[in-house]
DNA sequence: TCTAATTTGTGATATAAGTCACCATATGTT
DNA sequence: AACATATGGTGACTTATATCACAAATTAGA
């Protein structure tokens, strides 16, 4: 594999030891994908599991008339559970992952899989730390679904955007909308009420995060 | 370890091996849960895992002000994702679970965790399995908050049930509101229009799923 | 058997959220 | 500059769901 350096690989994956590292450096590919380039969509299969090395992938649910449900962020050192979930059984997607940044993944083969198990207990621990995050993730969002209203349900994206992407939110009212599978003028109301009560500024394309 | 033997664990677990059986059998402590009894709440660490040999246990996740909202249940050959990912970390529970029926349960203490992923490639691959189907029962779970009304929610919690423990649902509209995190009267309203249409028969303290 | 508690039905009303219509402003394009 | 497009603001209205109030029917308990 060129463009990822075992070094790289280990400062990236501080759970990887240097044997694991140098396993993954030379069975894995790497695949640069570009803003908006689709990771994986609903009834795809797996043939590898990806780790994000750079950049960032956006997971979300889609609904059966084209409505999207925003779920998280994969970032710097995640690994995607789904792909080996799937993977493991031969199942395809039921999400859609695209690229919101330029992004660097490290593709490893099915056909590994078992040996890493086996052979790489760092493996193993970051496999099952990887499937505990995300399990957690989607109990957060099913509480927040399930049990709050609509402006708490904002309040708690736009704190969760930020801590990934910065106070200086570039988002228009319909793409927050969309995310949440509401309504841009719900949505732009909500905002109106968030920004008189100090917790946000808002200028065009753009939520500044305050807290 | 009493009560369950070697070639019961084999019936209940089709995945385990005969070794793998026989060390769970040498290991694990089995115990017995009654109905309303509760083997894990919101806060509580782990020191088993745990794997349900016969009965049913409801697991639902509880929100702030006490609301109840149902999620799946686990059943003969089942094990508790949650329990193995916590116990993992050494992290609390964030979800509850409660004995919905007379339910026995092989618990196995936390030290064997680590041999039982080396050293017994089905004990590997029955955890993955497990983490997998959480993971999609959760999805699917998010995918009906997030995109149906509560007619077509209400439907499907039913037909679940149904699935789980037969067509004669000994279920209280109460109960059914409670799970659902909504309330009597629309849960009420809303099966009168099921039975209007012909998908379930009402009677006191009953409903009989028809599909 | 009498009473209390539980379960269900139902109308009236309240509230959160979604939809529609339309406008104003900002930005990009030719 | 002129126009088209994207973004955001806002009132009026609709819809789904929740809440309140109360009654009827059934069951459980004393």
């Amino acid at each position: 594999m060129t463009l990822v350096s075992v070094p790289e690989i280990i400062q990236r994956f501080p759970l990887f030891d240097e044997t694991l590292a140098t396993f993954i450096h030379e069975k894995g590919e790497c695949k640069i994908f570009h803003v908006g380039d689709v990771l994986m969509k609903p009834g795809q299969f797996f043939k590898y599991a990806m780790l994000v090395v750079s950049g960032r992938v956006k997971l979300f649910r889609e609904g059966e008339d084209g409505e999207e449900f925003f779920m998280y962020y994969l970032e710097t050192g995640d690994a995607c559970a789904l792909s080996m979930l799937c993977m493991a059984r031969n199942q395809s997607s039921t999400i859609a992952a695209v690229a919101s940044e330029e992004t660097s993944v490290i593709m490893i083969p099915i056909q590994y899989m078992d040996t890493l198990m086996k052979n790489h207990s760092t493996w193993h621990h970051f496999v099952i730390e990887t499937y505990r995050i995300r399990f957690e993730e989607l109990l957060s969002v099913v509480d927040q679904i399930a049990f709050k209203n609509m402006d708490e349900r904002l309040s708690w994206y736009l704190r969760r955007q930020a801590s990934a992407l910065g106070n200086k939110l570039v988002l228009t009212h319909q793409q927050i909308a969309q995310d949440l599978n509401s309504s841009r003028e719900v949505i732009s109301r909500l905002l109106k009420k968030m920004e008189a009560n100090g917790f946000i500024l808002m200028e065009r394309n753009t939520i500044n995060w305050l807290k």
